[in-house]
RNA sequence: AGGCGCGUAGCUCAGGGGUAGAGCACUACCUUGACACGGUAGGGGUCUGGGGUUCAAAUCCCCACGCGCCUACCA
C-alpha cells in the first residue's frame, strides 16, 4: 500500500528521474531491430530556449520516445550551430561594452574568445532541452564546427568545386553595410515602408528633350550608366541610342532599350545603375554598360560619387541629391510612394545592394534531384500543402552566396597563389603541397552557416568518414522543424543529402506550428513578447509544459501562447490539473492494492459492463492515438488520451468499480477488480509517457510490474477482438440513465444527501436487464436507494417523470413538490424533443430524401423519430398529469 | 502582384457532408474516503457574409469582407 502526497509535485519527480534515465543509458540506440532516427535541428550556440524551441524539441521527443517503446533502434543527436553572422553579433556587442572593436583585437584573438564564450555558455540551451526531458543521446551531441564537423564542411566545398558547382562571381549581392558581409537572398526581410517615388528628367545630349525617369533612390542616379526603355515603346522608338547627359554628374549615358523596361511604369524609361542593383546589374550584362560604384561597403558615397558626395552617407547624400536637382530644376514630381524596402534578417539594417566579388554555388543540377523526390513522395512533407510552396522555390531558385565576410565561421579552403590561381583543399597542408612550394594566401572570408548545417543529417551521423552510425541510421526518420526555414535549411540538407550520399536524407518533414503571443504576433524577446518555458517549468513542471503545447499542436496551425501574469498561465494549468488527475487516479489506485503481491496489471476477463466497456474503449484510444502518432496529428494524441483518461477512467470507471476495488473484505472478485484497474491504469501511462514522460515514470515505478523503466516498456497494441459495440450502446443508455436522474435532482432543487427511490417503466428485456444488473452503480452514482420497474409507470402524485433511451422514469418524493417548476422542467425537456422531432420529420417528409439518402441514415432518421415521438406522447401525458398548476 | 493559412460559445481553440464540441470564464448545488489543480447539473453558438453543388453544408466549390504569413527583378 503506498501512499502518494496529495498533489503532483512536478520538480522533485524530474530532478530525479532525467539523471537516471541519462546516466543510465536509456537515452541510446538499443538492439538490432528497424531503425528510427531523428538529428534535431540545431538551435543557435547563443540562443536560449524559448516556447517554439520547447514545441519543436518535444514533438521530437514524444516521436523517439514513441518508437523506442515500439522497439524501433531509436536514435535522436542532439547539437548546436555556430550561427556565424548570431554569435559574431554577440560577441561584438560584448565588446563593445568593453569599448573595443572586433579590429582592436584581430581576426585570430576575437576567434578565440568566440570559442570560449562557445565552450563556457554554448551549453545552456541543450542543458535548457534536458529540464524539457529530451531523451536525446547527449554522448553524439555535435557542434558545426567541431573537428568532424569541419571534415564534412571541406569535404563538401572541395567536392563541390571539383563537380564545377562552386565560382567565384562578380555581382550584385545584398550586402549589410553594419554586419559588413554579404548575405544571400533568404536572409532579406522585406517590408513596405512608406516613402516617395521621385521624377528626374534626364536632358539628351543634343538638346533635343528630356526623358523623365522614376526613382526611390535618388542618390542611385550617380552611378547611372544608361537609360532604359522598352523595345516596344513606340515613345522611345526613334531614341533608342542618343546620348543623355546625367544631370549633377554631366556623364554621357545611352538611352538603351530593354524588355526590363516596364512602359506601363511611369514614363516607361527607366534608370540603370548596375553596381547598385541587381536588375540594372543583369540590363548592364547585356548591354555591356560599365558600373560605377557610387556607395560602399558602409553605406557612405565613395570617390567615384564624386567630390561633393563622397564620405556623405546614402541618406545624407539622397538629401544633397535632391536638393541640387531641385536648384536646376530637375524634378518633375514627388510622389508618395509605398517603397519595398529590404533589411538584413539578423541586423534590421537596410540592405544595400552592392557590386562584389563572391563566392557562389550554382543551384539548378544540385536542386533538379531535390526537386524529384519531393515530386516522386519519396519525401513526405507533413501538411503537404508545403511541398508545393517547397516546390516553387526549388523550381525559381537562384545561386547561392555563400561567402560571408566575417571572422566566425568556417574559413573558405580556397588559397590563392601569387599568380592568381585558386587551390582548393580540405586542409592548409593539403594545399601547401598543392602548392608545390608557391606561396599561397587563403581567402579572408568564412562561409554561410547554412552551408554546415545544410549537411547535418549526414555530417552528425559521421560524414564523410563512414562509421556504423552512418550505415546505421542514415536516412534519418523525420526532420520536424520551423516552416521559415524550409528554404534556408530543409532544401540545402536534401541538395547535399542526395549529392553526396545518393540517397533522402530523411522520410518526412514535419512543419510544426509557429508559437504566437495572445495577440498574434510572433514571440520575441525584442517585442517582450516571449515566455521562458522554463519559468513555465518551475510554475507547472515539464510535463505540464509539453502537453499544453502538444494539446494545440493541430497540424502546422500557429498557436497562440500567453505570456505568465501573476505567475499564471490559463492554457497550462489545463495541463497542470491534467497531469494532478493523473497522479491522484494513480493514488486511488495505489492505495486500494492490499496485498501488493498478488496484483499484477493484467486483464482478467469479466462480464460486468463497466469492464467490457473500459476495455473496448481503452483499445479504441490505442488505435486511435496509434494512428494519429502516425500522421503527427499530436493534438488528437494529446486530446485522446485526455478524454479517455479524464471522462471514460476517472469519471466513469473509476466511479463504478470504486466500491469492488476498495472492497475490505479481498475475494477473487477484487483481486480481479484490482488487477483490471491497475491494467488500465498502466497501459494509460504506457499511452501518456511519451507526452508526460516524468509523471509516468513515477507512478509506474510504484505499480506493480516487472519492467525498470516505462521508457522501456512496450507501445500497447491495439486488439480488434477487445472492440465491443454492445457495451459501448449499453454503457450509453447507463450513462444517459444515471444523468437524467442527476439532473432531475439538481433541477427540482433535491439536496445530494436525500436519498431517493427510482421508479422505472419499460418492457425492453434488455433494458431491464441493463439496470439490474448495474443496479448497485446507478444506486451509488445517481445516489438511488431503491430501483423499481414497472412495465409501465403508475400515475404518481410528488414525482417528477422523465423519459430516457426508452425508459420512463420517476422519482417519487417524499414531501410536495414545486408543481410550476417541474412544469417548466418537464416543458423544456419536451420542447428540446418536439424541435427535434420536428426536424427529423420533415427530413422524413423529403420525398429526394427518402430517394437519394443511404439506407442506414434514413433508417436511422425514421428509428429516432419513432422513438423520439413515443417520449413526446408519455412526456405530454406527463404534463397533462401535472395539471395546469 | 501572386500564393498559403485562418475567421466556430465571453476568451483560447479542436472538429470537418447526416443531433454543434473541449478547456477557461459564468450560474446553482456539493468539502462524499483519489483529486477543490476536484465532483454534479446547467446557461451560452444563424459555425464572418453572400451565392452554388447536394436528399443533406459549419464542413465541399465560387465570390466578398476581415486577420495573419510567405514569395516577387512593380524602377
Amino acid at each position: 500500500m503506498t501512499e502518494l502526497p496529495k498533489a503532483y509535485e512536478p520538480h522533485s519527480v524530474e530532478e530525479k528521474w532525467y539523471p537516471i534515465w541519462n546516466s543510465g543509458g536509456y537515452f541510446k540506440p538499443r538492439g538490432h531491430a528497424s531503425k528510427y532516427c531523428i538529428t534535431i535541428p540545431p538551435p543557435n550556440v547563443t540562443g536560449s530556449l524559448h516556447i517554439g524551441h520547447a514545441l519543436c524539441y518535444t514533438i521530437q521527443d514524444v516521436l523517439i520516445r514513441w518508437k523506442r517503446m515500439q522497439g524501433y533502434n531509436a536514435l535522436c543527436v542532439p547539437g548546436t550551430d555556430h550561427a556565424g553572422i548570431a554569435t559574431q553579433n554577440v560577441l561584438e556587442k560584448q565588446l563593445r561594452k568593453e569599448g573595443l572593436t572586433r579590429h582592436d583585437l584581430g581576426r585570430e584573438k576575437f576567434v578565440e574568445r568566440t570559442w570560449q564564450w562557445v565552450e563556457e555558455y554554448g551549453g545552456v540551451i541543450l542543458s535548457q532541452l534536458q529540464r524539457l526531458g529530451c531523451s536525446f543521446d547527449w554522448d553524439r551531441t555535435r557542434f558545426t564546427m567541431d573537428e568532424g564537423y569541419i571534415d564534412a564542411v571541406m569535404e563538401c566545398f572541395v567536392r563541390w568545386w571539383e563537380g564545377g558547382l562552386i565560382y567565384r562571381g562578380k555581382r550584385v549581392i545584398n550586402w549589410c553595410p553594419r554586419c559588413l558581409t554579404a548575405i544571400s537572398d533568404i536572409e532579406v526581410k522585406h517590408e513596405d515602408r512608406p516613402g516617395k517615388l521621385y521624377h528626374i528628367r534626364y536632358p539628351f545630349k543634343d538638346g533635343s528633350g528630356l526623358v523623365t525617369v522614376a526613382t526611390t533612390r535618388p542618390e542611385t542616379m550617380l552611378g547611372d550608366t544608361a537609360v532604359a526603355a522598352n523595345p516596344s515603346d513606340d515613345r522611345y522608338k526613334n531614341l533608342f541610342g542618343k546620348t543623355i547627359i546625367l544631370p549633377l554628374v554631366g556623364r554621357e549615358i545611352p538611352l538603351i532599350a530593354d524588355d526590363y523596361a516596364k512602359s506601363e511604369f511611369g514614363s516607361g524609361a527607366v534608370k540603370v545603375t548596375p553596381a547598385h542593383d541587381v536588375n540594372d546589374f543583369e540590363a548592364g550584362m547585356r548591354h555591356n554598360l560599365p558600373k560605377v560604384i557610387v556607395i560602399d561597403e558602409h553605406g557612405r558615397m565613395t570617390a567615384d560619387a564624386g567630390e561633393r558626395y563622397a564620405g556623405l552617407d546614402r541618406y545624407e547624400a539622397r538629401e544633397r541629391v535632391l536638393e541640387e536637382l531641385a536648384a536646376q530644376g530637375s524634378i518633375e514630381k514627388i510622389e508618395d510612394y509605398v517603397v519595398p524596402e529590404a533589411s538584413c534578417d539578423r541586423c534590421h539594417t537596410v540592405i544595400e545592394p552592392l557590386l562584389s566579388e563572391q563566392w557562389f554555388v550554382r543551384m539548378k543540377e544540385l536542386a533538379q534531384p531535390a526537386i524529384d523526390v519531393v515530386k516522386q513522395g519519396r519525401v513526405k512533407f507533413v501538411p503537404d500543402r508545403y511541398e508545393r510552396i517547397y516546390l516553387d522555390w526549388m523550381e525559381n531558385i537562384r545561386d547561392w552566396t555563400i561567402s560571408r565576410q566575417l571572422w566566425w565561421g568556417h574559413r573558405i579552403p580556397v588559397w590563392t597563389t601569387e599568380d592568381g590561381e585558386y587551390i582548393v583543399a580540405r586542409s592548409e597542408a593539403e594545399a601547401l603541397e598543392k602548392a608545390n612550394g608557391k606561396p599561397i594566401k587563403q581567402d579572408e572570408d568564412v562561409l554561410d552557416t547554412w552551408f554546415s548545417s545544410g549537411l547535418w543529417p549526414q555530417a552528425v551521423l559521421g560524414w564523410p568518414r563512414q562509421p556504423e552510425d552512418l550505415a546505421t541510421f542514415y536516412p534519418t526518420s523525420v526532420l520536424t522543424t520551423a516552416r521559415d526555414i524550409i528554404y534556408l535549411w530543409v532544401s540545402r540538407m536534401l541538395m547535399s543529402g542526395l549529392y553526396f550520399m545518393h540517397e533522402i536524407p530523411f522520410d518526412d518533414v514535419y512543419i510544426y506550428a509557429t508559437v504566437l503571443d495572445e495577440q498574434g504576433r510572433r514571440q520575441s524577446k525584442s517585442l517582450g513578447t516571449g515566455v521562458d518555458p522554463l519559468d513555465v517549468i518551475r510554475l507547472y513542471g515539464a510535463d505540464a509544459l509539453r502537453f499544453s503545447l502538444l494539446v494545440r499542436a493541430a497540424r502546422g496551425q500557429d498557436i497562440r501562447f500567453a505570456k505568465i501574469e501573476k505567475d499564471r498561465q490559463p492554457q497550462v494549468e489545463e495541463a497542470r490539473n491534467f497531469a494532478n488527475k493523473i497522479w491522484n487516479a494513480s493514488r486511488f489506485v495505489l492505495m486500494n492494492l492490499g496485498d501488493a503481491a498478488d496484483i499484477e496489471a493484467r486483464w482478467v476477463p469479466s462480464d460486468a459492463l463497466a469492464d467490457r466497456w473500459i476495455l473496448a474503449e481503452l483499445n479504441s484510444t490505442i488505435e486511435q492515438v496509434t494512428s494519429a502518432l502516425d500522421e503527427y496529428r499530436l493534438n488528437e494524441v494529446a486530446q485522446t488520451l485526455y478524454h479517455f483518461f479524464w471522462d471514460g477512467f476517472c469519471d466513469w470507471y473509476i466511479e463504478l468499480t470504486k466500491t469492488l476495488v476498495a472492497s475490505r473484505e479481498v475475494t477473487d472478485e477484487v483481486r480481479a477488480a484490482r488487477c483490471r484497474i491497475v491494467y488500465v491504469l498502466e497501459t494509460s501511462l504506457r499511452l501518456l509517457h511519451p507526452l508526460m514522460p516524468f509523471i509516468t515514470e513515477e507512478i509506474w515505478q510504484q505499480l506493480p510490474h516487472k519492467g525498470d523503466s516505462i521508457m522501456l516498456a512496450s507501445w500497447p497494441e491495439a486488439d480488434a477482438a477487445r472492440d465491443d459495440q454492445q457495451a459501448h450502446e449499453q454503457m450509453e443508455t447507463l450513462i444517459a440513465l444515471i444523468t437524467k436522474v442527476r439532473n432531475i435532482r439538481s433541477e427540482t432543487n433535491i439536496p445530494m444527501q436525500s436519498r431517493l427511490k427510482l421508479y422505472i417503466g419499460t418492457t425492453d428485456q434488455p433494458t431491464r436487464r441493463l439496470v439490474n444488473n448495474n443496479s448497485d452503480q446507478i444506486k451509488r452514482l445517481a445516489r438511488i436507494e431503491e430501483i423499481t420497474i414497472f412495465d409501465t409507470l403508475p400515475a404518481m402524485e410528488s414525482a417528477p417523470r422523465d423519459i430516457v433511451a426508452g425508459m420512463e422514469i420517476a422519482v417519487p418524493l417524499e414531501g410536495l413538490i414545486d408543481f410550476e417548476k417541474e412544469r417548466e422542467r418537464v416543458i423544456k425537456e419536451l420542447t428540446r424533443k418536439e424541435t427535434e422531432a420536428r426536424s427529423l420529420a420533415a427530413r422524413l417528409d423529403n420525398i429526394s430524401f427518402m430517394e437519394r439518402a443511404p439506407r442506414e441514415v434514413v433508417q436511422e432518421t425514421r428509428g429516432r423519430h419513432e422513438e423520439l415521438i413515443a417520449e413526446i406522447e408519455k412526456l405530454r401525458a406527463t404534463l397533462g398529469s401535472l395539471g395546469a398548476g
